[in-house]
DNA sequence: GTTAATGCAAACGGTTTGCAGGGGT
DNA sequence: ACCCCTGCAAACCGTTTGCATTAAC
């Protein structure tokens, strides 16, 4: 269930599958997945950039979401459209849903497998083929519901 | 768990709700109120202004803006933030999920009592107060598979 | 008559796109 | 050397906002 942290494979497996696609390995995505690798929160493509200025000053903010639209298509990042304004980035894969704050917007992954077996009611059928099931929890968080004790 | 249509009721519904609120019930309100409950699609902003024109040529659609952000703090409509650029807009306040087809957008809505019963798992306790689920379905609607065939 | 709501138009903010120059293969 | 990718800037599009006018109470 853990979140994989960035490492050396990571460069072999993004080499790969640029290669896989038939596109270039430039810095910019090389940088870009490695950056998505270390993030342990829900990055914007805003965020992206901010971080990347970092390592490449002079990156556009479009090649960011070129980049991230290009990761999209290739099943790296997954996109998330949430009540926020911005579109959120996730590069956590594996089967999971969202908690979000209400209050102070921040975003936790949640596991729930039992769920994701689940058997989905009859009436979905009616409607048509289901290829994946994304739930969003809204709620305050902890750390939002102590700030108000005080 | 069917769609309430528009009928008389309606208007004494708004009528009361809006005295309730302390704002002005006014034309353009009703109107709105009026076109959100004959509609059985979840409307963007924009499509109700188009199909508000009818009645009140002059409308502006800042209004609609205005209106449906009203409603949705009175609680008279919920806002769906779904993949789609635009945010649509659903009268159906009773507790149910949605499927979206990822080739056409469409939006339909999903009831799921056993679910929405069902207790959320410890490790979102550590996270924060739940205060609502939604559930959302990708996959591809029945009618655009059929198309698919021909 | 007062005050809030509307219509108009302009601004806003996140995202996308056209194009010329630069870097990966 | 070829062509994709990048950086720059401008366009885009849904939504929001300031302001004078209008209409509900």
């Amino acid at each position: 269930m853990e979140r994989q942290g960035f490492n050396n494979k990571s460069i072999d497996q993004i080499r790969s599958i640029c290669e896989e696609a038939g596109i270039k390995l430039t810095h910019q995505r090389l940088e870009i997945f490695k950056e998505l690798m270390i993030a342990t929160d829900h990055p914007s493509a805003e965020d992206i950039h901010v971080r990347l200025q970092k390592k490449i000053p002079t990156v556009a903010l479009d090649t960011v979401y070129r980049t991230l639209a290009t990761f999209d298509e290739l099943g790296i990042t997954r996109k998330l459209h949430l009540a926020n304004k911005r579109n959120l980035f996730d590069v956590n894969l594996t089967q999971h849903h969202h908690f979000v704050c209400d209050r102070c917007r921040k975003v936790e992954d949640i596991y729930w497998p039992d769920f994701d077996n689940t058997t989905l009611p009859e009436t979905v059928v009616g409607i048509g083929k289901v290829r994946s099931r994304h739930l969003e929890l809204h709620g305050i968080c902890n750390t939002c519901l102590e700030q108000n004790k005080e």
